[in-house]
DNA sequence: CCCTTTTATAGTCAGTACGACTATAAAAGG
DNA sequence: CCTTTTATAGTCGTACTGACTATAAAAGGG
């Protein structure tokens, strides 16, 4: 890193993508936006822009995270950088250096409220065609790392409102992994880690729809998973 | 993302700062330069340079790396994006933003012999004093990763040369963890992983000093590691 | 109002994995 | 030859998990 003037250094752009999450009718929605201009118009691409010159891009995020969904206040919400994507022709406009994040929200407001009309929309995941960019590659590297944290950490509260049932904790899983799990198992295993989720001590209960009420419960303290919740095994049909 | 025209979009430069670990004598150690000019002149510092304007941030990390431990093929060496760091104040002189990046080495060459004199240097990990910029925090972030990676994946492998014993192999993660492994227990564990390694068939040995002779193994084709090889519960005093 | 359906919760049981430990084998050093 | 050192084999009890059965408490339909 000596002797920066010995070297020619092209300027970048530096850009944000957020791969924004949340849960909605028990389905996955990603916060997309629709390109009206060249080139990609009329793909739906990630919500982003430019970091500014006074900014880190965990602030640039954080800043668009309110801008697009609308929400007056977004510094509870989970944010976690992905990576770099930083691939000469990703943006055949210009060099473009993008540092991607993921965010997950619990519930999902209409996004579009924003008085400087962002006009993103909550897509249901995989239903949105082929995105502009890379934002596929993006879209997909998130949603791996989210499933992936899931086995390790409490993140999947990150989806839940501030009280809700433990079926409901399970549902998020089974939605994010697309895998269905074992309840009495689950449950089990939330309850046996402590700090995972905490009942709520009113006894309070929710009525869903048809069966029992259920307790509520929570999120916890903890942020890891010891030992870790894995997913049931896709070793299924070994090559 | 539309609309490029209509933001003012400052010019940012992009580096790499690289995390080079090898083990050279069961210590971990770490390739660093040191600085011979302001700011942090005589401090030790990260390898890395400026991705230039052709190259995404993986090629121009594997380019610093080929030049900086002076290495002619580093095409298999494991190199992975950390991620990037991007504070405005982190480099005095001008607003760049880093891409990070950890890669390890199994063994050690003395790295400057390259002919561009890139003066890198194998320092023992934790010797150097502060480092340079961000470049401790770096550090600390990349070591974390690898170790957690350690838990499940087959990433051990990549400290070794071509053959090597399961004794080296624990070495491998104790060094890297800073803690003990009970070695059946962890032969057991390697050993029913199916892919993690292989026995060398020739039956061939080696003998290091005093004992008997141990088996000699080679990676195997694997890269998970499931279930995984959890470190020893650090849990020993809880709050 | 009873009975079925639905969901929540409790509990059982066997197989697996793992931590702690003991035992044997094969080399080097004195 | 005996001790030390390292590699390898095996044992035992506990914790965790997957698969499963059973009971409780609500809604809905006849």
């Amino acid at each position: 890193m000596d002797g920066y003037d010995k070297y020619a250094h092209e300027p970048f752009a530096v850009t944000v993508d957020l791969a924004v999450f949340t849960l909605r009718d028990a389905a996955l929605h990603v916060l997309l936006v629709e390109r009206g201009q060249e080139p990609y118009a009329g793909r739906w691409a990630l919500p982003g822009g430019f970091v500014q010159p006074d900014e880190s891009a965990e602030t640039a995020a954080r800043r668009e995270l309110a801008e697009e969904t609308g929400l007056s206040d977004v510094s509870g919400l989970h944010l976690e950088q992905l990576r770099t994507y930083s691939e000469p022709g990703r943006d055949p406009r210009m060099r473009v250096v993008s540092v991607a994040f993921a965010a997950l929200l619990p519930d999902a407001p209409e996004a579009h409220g924003g008085s400087d009309a962002a006009d993103a929309r909550w897509v249901p995941h995989g239903t949105a065609g082929p995105l502009a960019f890379d934002h596929d590659r993006i879209l997909a590297d998130a949603h791996d790392r989210v499933g992936a944290k899931f086995e390790y950490t409490c993140l999947a509260t990150a989806f839940c409102p501030p009280e809700f049932t433990l079926g409901e904790l399970q549902q998020v899983y089974e939605t994010v992994w697309g895998t269905e799990l074992d309840r009495p198992n689950f449950r089990r295993k939330v309850l046996a880690t402590p700090g995972f989720v905490e009942a709520v001590p009113g006894a309070a209960r929710l009525t869903g729809g048809r069966g029992k009420p259920a307790a509520l419960y929570r999120a916890g303290t903890a942020t890891a998973l010891h030992p870790p919740l894995l997913r049931p095994t896709r070793e299924g049909r070994p090559a």
